[in-house]
RNA sequence: GGAGAGGUGGCUGAGUGGUCGAAAGCACAUCCUUGCUAAGGAUGCGUAGGUUUAUCCUACCUAGGGUUCGAAUCCCUACCUCUCCGCCA
């Protein structure tokens, strides 16, 4: 949620920040509702106060063996004013929270303005494309030569995309959960084993609730939802709190793997072919609780994190700095790691290193006590992939792959793979 | 799934109809003491909203309804927790 207060100040002025993504918000309504709240909320409370006072004053008398029931008479009607005041309050309430829950974050002024992918920003190029004399295989080709990726039989288990992986493929898919997490653990990130499930409630602090409930799974009968990523449960752990020891240089690190589920709703005949796009998939998340003086450079070097796990793994990769049309709903800035897939030749996204400034905090109700002024703040959130560990073994499938279609193993994942060297045919 | 008990501030825990936003303790902060010394003392210390920004008002004792002039306290519902039984990795 955006602060209602910069609406008040500035509505034109936001809402032109906020048309930057595409379109136009009408903050009109909001605005407009807010004013009307705030005079309902005086009017109310004053008329409480007189209910407040009446109350008391029949109390003493009472106490003291008079008779009251004059005063008792004459706070019928302040009762019904008050009655008609909050239900209409309420219902101004819910409205104002609907639409303020729907409006996506202002995104930073410094992004580039756009409109696709294509105006996005490259900030940066790393590794070399492997100069392959022979032409490169698709991922998932070479895993069912291998025998190693099987999509037929996730969709036999389940529906489509849903792929099962076996023998040499699903140790890798594990060796690089392992990997990953123990990296990220030296850079002081502390792991989390989350539920996979989440409730409504949860999915609203970090925005994936109201509005894109289709992109979810549902559990029946439940107020359950399966988790589309680990930034729901890991940022949430902290909601409705007033953390008491966030200062700028002193953030909250947590890392987690869990699986990620999607419903992928909308992306019909997307990347239909292979391991990319799938209902379920493994993914090792980072977030970051943050002091609002560092979460640029804390969403940097979270960002700086992630890739790392890439040049270690020897992979290439592009960095990326998405445009205002091409950002999530709840983020200011996101980074976008895209990696090398010589089959397609091109680069893919495998991370995605968003700051989402005080907007989900606001959702979550996650605040920080300022020691010196000892008043409470709501603090800003960072979240990336580190990475998306099925995009990785994809990655490493096609930068890997070998004339005869062996595929070698990267050299820091060996350890992992009980010193095995290469997948072989 | 069956039976019972319960949900109060960062934590522990009093409070069963009025002056209770809530005793006390712990924790925390500032200060004092330094022959009670891994201590003692003083003071402060919930969250949010509104506004005429005042040591003013309002709301909040899991959530939502209800009774009452008045509810943390009584009633109903939901959710959650605990204990016992059953089941189970």
């Amino acid at each position: 949620m955006i602060d209602i207060q910069l609406i008040r100040d500035d509505a034109q002025g936001v809402a032109e920040q906020i048309g930057r993504r595409g379109s136009l918000p009408d903050l009109g309504e909001v605005l407009e509702l807010d004013t009307r709240r705030r005079q309902i909320i005086a009017s109310s409370e004053s008329k409480r106060a007189e209910m407040n006072e009446a109350s008391k004053a029949i109390g003493m008398k009472k106490k003291a063996g008079e008779d009251a029931s004059a005063e008792m008479a004459a706070t019928a009607e302040i009762k019904k004013a008050i009655a008609a005041a909050s239900e209409e309050l309420s219902v101004i309430e819910k409205d104002l929270r609907d639409r303020l829950l729907v409006i996506p974050n202002i995104p930073s002024s410094d992004i580039p303005t756009g409109t696709s992918e294509d105006d996005n920003l490259e900030l940066k190029k790393w590794g070399e494309i492997p100069e392959l004399s022979f032409e490169p295989q698709a991922h998932d080709d070479l895993g069912k030569d291998l025998g190693i990726m099987c999509a037929e039989t996730g969709v036999k288990l389940a529906k489509t995309r849903f792929t099962l992986l076996r023998g040499a493929a699903a140790r890798l898919e594990r060796a690089l959960i392992n990997f990953m997490l123990d990296m990220h653990a030296k850079k002081g990130y502390e792991e989390i084993l989350p539920p996979l499930m989440a409730n409504s409630n949860t999915l609203t602090g970090t925005g994936q609730l109201p509005k894109f409930a289709e992109d979810l799974f549902h559990i029946e009968g439940e107020d359950l939802y399966l988790i589309p990523t680990a930034e729901v449960p890991l940022t949430n752990m902290v909601a409705s709190q007033v953390l008491k020891n966030l200062e700028p240089g002193k953030p909250m690190k947590f890392m987690a793997y869990t699986p990620c589920f999607r419903s992928e709703a909308g992306s019909y005949g997307k990347d239909t072919k292979g391991y990319l796009r799938q209902h379920q998939f493994n993914k090792v998340e980072l977030v970051k609780i943050t002091h609002p003086d560092d979460s640029a450079a804390e969403h940097l070097s979270l960002t700086e994190d992630a890739e790392s796990i890439l040049q270690a793994l020897k992979l290439p990769y592009r960095l990326v700095d998405l445009c205002t049309g091409d950002i999530g709903f709840s983020a200011q800035r996101t980074y976008d790691i895209e990696v090398w897939l010589p089959s397609q030749n091109t680069y893919r996204e495998i991370s995605s290193c968003s700051n989402f400034g005080d907007y989900q905090a606001r959702r979550a109700g996650i605040r920080f006590k300022d020691k010196a002024t000892k008043k409470n703040h709501i603090a800003h959130t960072i979240n990336g992939s580190g990475l998306a560990v099925g995009r990785t073994l994809v990655a490493i499938f096609e930068n890997y792959q070998q004339a005869d279609g062996d595929i070698i193993v990267p050299e820091v994942l060996r350890p992992y793979m009980g010193g095995q060297t290469s997948l072989k045919i």
